[in-house]
DNA sequence: GTTGATGTGTTATATTGTAACATGTAATGA
DNA sequence: TCATTACATGTTACAATATAACACATCAAC
C-alpha cells in the first residue's frame, strides 16, 4: 500500500489516452496509405475501420458485423471476414488471437511486431509498439526461418485489478 | 546456393529430434509431476498426452477427440477440451493460438514462456525455451502489469520451404 | 453413511470462420 | 462499342472450434 512516487512517468500503457487526436490522426494516416498505395477506402473499409478505432478495444468478428448491419451494410459474416484481412493485411487492424478478437492498430507507421498486453481481470488491452516494448524477438533466422509475422501477446493482471483483487 | 558451413551448429529447430528419448522423457516427467502433486494420471489424461507427443505436431481438438474415439474413450467435445485445459494448466501441453491447435510441451521444466516458430508452408512448428530464444520480454512490469502468460508465435517459412519457392 | 472433491460422460448449443458462387461497377483495350 | 478483366460486395449454406449445463460415479474424510 505504498505511494507509487518513483514510476509516476513510467509509461502506463493502459492509463493513457487522447481518443481525439487518436482517430483523427488514424483516419488521416489509412487515407493516406490508400491513397499512396492507390487502394480503395471504400465506404465498407473505412466504417470496418471506424468502428474498430472508435471503440478503441478488440472486438469480435461478429461484433463488428452487428454494427454493419446497424449502419446499413450487410452483415453476413464474410463480408466482415473479408475487410478484416483486408486491413490486417495493409496493418491498420491486428488480430488479438487469445480473444479471437480485433483492433485497430494504434500506429501503423511503426507496429510492424506489436505486443499486446491483456488484462484477465478488466480486459483491457494495450498495443506496446516494437521500439517502447523494449522487445528483444527471438532470433530463429540462425536457424534459416525468416519471419513474417508475430503473434505476442502476454496476458495478466493490470495494478488496478491487481489492487482490486483483496484475498 | 553456397555452403552452410558455418551455421552447422547453430540450432537447427526444425530438424533435429530424436523422438524415442522425447516420447520416453516426456512420459517419465509427467509421472514424476503428477505424483509429486498428487495430481491424477488417469488413463484419459495420459492418452491425450501421448496423443499428442506421439504426434510431435500440433493437433486440433477434434483430432484428438477422434484419437480419442479409436482408442476407446468418450469422443464428446468437453472431454477433450477438459483434458486438454487441464494438461495446458500443468504446463504439459501449449495451445498454438494460430493454428487453433494443441501441442505437447517439448519440455515442461524450462518453458514457462515458450516461442512457437511456426513455417507457414509446411506447418511444421518448433518450440524455443525461453532459454534458447534469446528472447528478451518487453517489460510492462514498468506500468505495474503483472505477466502471467506468454503468446509468442513467429510465423514465417523455413529454409526448406523456402529453397524450393522457386519464383 | 453422508458430504465434498474430483473425474468422466452426455446433450445441446454457442461462437467463430469459410467455401462457393452471384452481382455490380469501373477501367482497359481490341 | 462491347468483350475482358480486376475488384469489391453480396448471399446461402456450412464447417470448425468451443462451451454450458447437467448427470453420474468414485473415493476419501469426517
Amino acid at each position: 500500500m505504498k505511494k507509487k512516487k518513483k514510476n509516476e512517468n513510467s509509461s502506463k500503457i493502459f492509463e493513457y489516452h487522447d481518443h481525439g487526436a487518436c482517430f483523427g490522426d488514424a483516419i488521416t494516416q489509412i487515407e493516406d496509405y490508400f491513397i499512396q498505395k492507390k487502394l480503395q477506402l471504400t465506404p465498407l473499409r473505412r466504417k470496418v475501420f471506424e468502428i474498430l478505432i472508435e471503440d478503441h478495444k478488440p472486438l469480435g468478428a461478429y461484433d463488428v458485423l452487428n454494427k454493419l448491419g446497424e449502419a446499413g451494410f450487410s452483415s453476413s459474416p464474410p463480408i466482415a471476414y473479408r475487410v478484416l484481412d483486408f486491413l490486417i493485411e495493409h496493418g491498420f487492424v491486428h488480430k488479438v488471437q487469445g480473444l479471437n478478437a480485433f483492433i485497430a492498430c494504434s500506429n501503423p507507421k511503426h507496429s510492424h511486431f506489436p505486443t499486446f498486453v491483456i488484462c484477465r481481470k478488466c480486459e483491457k488491452v494495450a498495443e506496446v509498439s516494437e521500439e517502447k516494448s523494449g522487445l528483444k524477438l527471438p532470433s530463429p533466422e540462425i536457424s534459416n526461418f525468416k519471419i513474417e509475422k508475430t503473434t505476442i501477446e502476454l496476458t495478466g493482471i493490470c495494478s488496478t485489478c491487481e489492487n482490486a483483487e483483496i484475498r
